[in-house]
RNA sequence: GGGCAAGUGGCGGAAUUGGUAUACGCGCUGGUCUUAGAAACCAGUGCCGCAAGGCUUAAGAGUUCGAGUCUCUUCUUGCCCA
């Protein structure tokens, strides 16, 4: 017997591996598992090899299972990181994305993957940016795109736009810097005109985890509402407003406008308005940092008309909480039901009519109610609930024909323009008649131009000499390209389109190719991506739909996985230094000191790996250490994949010791001399055996991988102890084979050599249950007013009166119900029997 | 503030979905081997109790022959939205 030499029996596989693709072209069944491609930052993280190691579980499995197998890898190669470090080193973004490419590619490959990397794509590469830019005027020509003015929340650090969904607590999701409102002409995709299928279509969505569809659901926000026209009073103009809270007309005590409406106009000369509006500006354009902000209005001269309260007049304030692109960019003020119209009130000194009933009472008001309750100073709307209310005030607001019901989403247009370099050139030029449109089809790719200034302020593309004085092909006329690069989400909005036909030179996708494969059957990645990346996704789906109506496609990802995180400790020395794991040696469980100096180190509960407070592990280290198969197991075995993970130095050296044991029971196996053979002993172990492989099938199907992993320590434990009973070594080798085939998805290196060591060619199947072998006895447990009392093993399928039978014989229950009145029997075949005694 | 998860030994966690609670691993304790340690192997390990037995799935109630699992109340933690 030889000590298993992992490092080497991996490197032999892998160059197999490396070769070989999950292809089975006859098959009738495909399969396309794909994992979030990574951005190439450097090297691979914890992250990646959970990601990457679930995916490949999956499709091993498939393949083993007969399915026809597309497992592609690529790269999100454009970003914001590549340009910050090639400032810092003074490099080209190219030349550091392709470096760190060509390393994470050798870590990869480094795990085992069974990547068929034929097939590998970068976003970078012109040939894939050439084929986004196509799809971008596709969207342009049937109306997707639009270009206009707005608001949008500027990142001063990042210098650029960021989307809402890249404002996270009012700052930018990467800098952290506090965001700022900006007036900038923007491209957008029009996300919103698929606000309704995006949300209907959900429900398809059978294959996905209800927490990310309930997030979708909730940042799409459909909300019924309705708008109303107030008359502003001895005018004849009138303010549309828009409200979800019709029923709360009755409490309307103050209008509310943006500075951006139209009734400005009025205003915009007055210097303490113009004051105001700048003010206002320095408010980000989030519901947050609206919600937190505080309440700021200009009172105007204006009062409206109250629509249902003859006589009544409500003063018209502009206010710093009302955006223009959200409804009209006019409110009614019920400050009584509305914790922004309440804190408005509150600081102007205006009404506060309560109109829905609650305990506490108007006068003690010390915030806004929002709960539900019966309508209450509201004329014919008393007595009604919130949702019948709303039907009713609805009605009579069409029947009056001042408004009418409207159905409004808090998903907003996606904003794709980034004053950034690395990037996707966005295929549009300006003329000089002042008319946008997009560059020929012919002329694609818009290429970036290599020979930039990543040290000028601004964008780099804005500022290089003649990039961007260009002709319009069909009439020769002087034109000025856009310079302005797309968000990286429109990058992996559509590369898993692209890894079905990755070299296709027509169009961005073979079709026939995209029918074959899509939609994805797995995706795997972080729940981070719950909202942003997927309901691009899901849009951009959607969206070429509509451009072709060959595509059929309609929803990307069949079926998605959220894995969790990959934690581990921080540490700190004694100055609140942060310390990486291998600084530090652990003395128990909660304390450590420093290797360099023996001084005290603070262990910080397990978090989220990241750079900055150093608590990362190398993989590539680890995987030097104890082996691919070793870490691939230990990541899988210690927590189930959708929650966080602890990584653990310990968890991974004792996977390493375990396989090292399967490798010797391997030996022991194939060294087996028999004595003699028991054939009962045999019929035993292999129903066992078809037990353990149903458990790890069945697992596997759950996505339980930490009890596969459970299992495969019981099938251990079992085989071992089951080498001196008295089975054949054909049996034993049989089934040393069938363990080590259900162990190829998990740790593959390890099983393809155990398997080429029993003279097996079964690499290629996954173990069936032999039929017909079946545990002739199960175990029944007895109980007594529903309290266990021993458990039996008996023949199956037995009658009540046979097991009564044994128990009144000889069983530990006996002394429980001997001399009782029985007062009745529950009787489960093959399960429990339960006597209920009758009291005295 | 709203929504959604979750709470099981010293720790990570399992429980065929209402039927043996604590599988499996880590850790710990004892033993074998060893000059010693490491490794390996064997045994033990929820709590109380010498034992018989009793108690135990955040706390409390309920439904049930039977509840970790279903219902209600409370507490705690995490995530998302505000």
């Amino acid at each position: 017997m030889e000590r298993y030499n992992c490092l080497a029996v991996e490197k032999k596989w892998q160059q197999k591996f490396s070769k070989e693709t999950l292809k089975r072209e006859k098959s009738k069944k495909k399969f396309y598992c794909l994992e979030m491609f990574p951005y190439p930052s450097g090297n691979i993280h914890m992250g990646h090899v959970r990601n990457y190691t679930i995916g490949d579980v999956i499709a091993r499995y498939k393949y083993l299972n007969g399915f026809d197998v597309l497992h592609p890898m690529g790269w999100d190669a454009f970003g914001l990181p590549a340009e910050n470090a090639s400032k810092q080193n003074n490099s080209h973004p190219k030349d550091w994305t392709n470096e760190n490419i060509k390393t994470m590619k050798k870590q990869l490959q480094m795990l085992g993957l069974s990547i068929d990397w034929s097939l590998e794509i970068s976003t970078c590469d012109k040939n894939y940016y050439k084929f986004q830019q196509e799809i971008f005027i596709d969207f342009f020509k049937n109306g997707l795109v639009s270009r206009r003015e707005t608001y949008v929340n500027w990142d001063p650090v990042e210098k650029t736009v960021l989307a809402n969904e890249q404002v996270i607590d009012g700052r930018g999701w990467r800098s952290n810097a506090i965001v700022e409102r900006k007036k900038l002409s923007q491209w957008f995709f029009n996300i919103t005109k698929f606000s309704e299928d995006l949300l209907t279509d959900l429900e398809k969505l059978e294959g996905w985890p209800d927490k990310v569809k309930l997030m979708q659901k909730n940042w799409i926000g459909k909300s019924l509402g309705c708008e109303i026209d107030f008359e502003i009073s001895n005018k004849k103009e009138k303010i549309k407003i828009f409200t979800t809270r019709p029923d709360t007309i009755y409490g309307a005590s103050f209008i509310a406008l943006s500075t951006d409406h139209p009734l400005s106009e009025n205003f915009k000369n007055l210097k303490d308005f113009k004051d105001f509006k700048i003010n206002c500006d320095k408010t980000g354009t989030t519901e947050e940092a609206l919600a937190n902000a505080e309440k700021i209005g200009y009172k105007s001269n204006l009062t409206a008309n109250h629509p249902f309260i003859p006589g009544k007049k409500i003063p018209i304030y502009f206010a710093n909480f009302v955006l223009m692109d959200y409804g009209s960019g006019a409110i009614f003020g019920c400050p009584a039901h509305d914790q922004r119209d309440f804190e408005f009130a509150k600081k102007y000194d205006l009404e506060i009519i309560q109109v829905v009933d609650n305990e506490v009472k108007n006068e003690t008001l010390k915030e806004a109610f929002t709960g539900e309750g019966k309508i209450i100073n509201s004329n014919f709307l008393n007595g009604l609930n919130i949702s019948d209310a709303k039907i009713k005030i609805i009605n009579e607001i069409e029947k009056k024909g001042i408004g009418k019901k409207k159905t409004q989403y808090r998903l907003k247009d996606w904003g794709i323009s980034r004053q950034r370099y690395w990037g996707c050139p966005i295929p549009m030029i300006y003329l000089d008649d002042g008319k946008v449109v997009p560059v020929d089809k012919s002329e694609l790719p818009v290429e970036l131009p290599n020979d930039i200034d990543l040290n000028s302020n601004g964008n780099p593309l804005a500022n290089h000499p003649n990039w961007k004085n260009t002709t319009q092909k069909s009439t020769g006329k002087k034109a000025i390209r856009e310079t302005d690069t797309l968000d990286t989400f429109v990058d992996s909005s559509w590369y898993f389109l692209r890894f079905c036909s990755p070299k296709h030179e027509t169009s961005p996708f073979d079709l026939k190719k995209v029918k074959y494969w899509m939609p994805v059957d797995q995706y795997i990645g972080g729940v981070e991506h719950a909202i942003l990346h997927l309901l691009y996704s899901r849009f951009f789906t959607k969206a070429i739909n509509k451009c072709n109506k060959n595509f059929e496609i309609n929803e990307p990802f069949k079926n998605l996985f959220t894995q969790g995180m990959v934690c581990h400790e921080s540490y700190k020395d004694l100055n609140g230094n942060w310390l990486y794991p291998h600084e530090i040696e652990k003395i128990d469980t909660k304390n450590a000191i420093k290797k360099s100096d023996k001084s005290k180190v603070v262990v910080g509960s397990p978090e989220s790996m990241s750079k900055s407070k150093k608590n990362t592990i190398d993989p590539e280290h680890m995987i030097k250490n104890h082996g691919a198969d070793a870490v691939r197991w230990f990541i899988l075995s210690d927590s189930p994949p959708e929650k966080d993970i602890q990584w653990s130095e310990i968890g991974v050296s004792s996977a390493h010791k375990f396989l090292q044991k399967i490798w010797n029971l391997n030996f022991m196996v194939i060294n087996f001399k028999n004595s003699k053979v028991d054939e009962e002993a045999e019929i035993k172990f292999i129903s066992e055996m078809n037990n353990f492989i149903y458990k790890i099938d069945n697992s596997i199907k759950k996505f339980r991988f930490n009890v596969c992993v459970a299992n495969f320590y019981e099938i251990y434990n079992f085989f071992k102890n089951s080498l001196e009973k008295g089975i054949s070594q054909k049996i034993l080798k049989e089934f040393m084979v069938k363990v080590m085939q259900l162990m190829i998805p998990f740790t593959p290196h390890i099983a393809h050599e155990c398997l080429s060591a029993l003279n097996s060619e079964s690499t290629q199947e996954w173990p069936k249950i032999n039929e017909g072998v079946n545990l002739k006895q199960v175990k029944l447990a007895v109980q007594v007013n529903g309290k266990t009392r021993d458990v039996l093993i008996v023949n199956t399928d037995l009658k009540e009166s046979d097991v009564t039978k044994i128990i009144t014989d000889n069983s530990k229950a006996k002394k429980f119900i001997q001399g009782k009145k029985i007062a009745r029997t529950i009787f489960v075949k093959n399960k429990i029997i339960n006597y209920i005694i009758a009291e005295k």
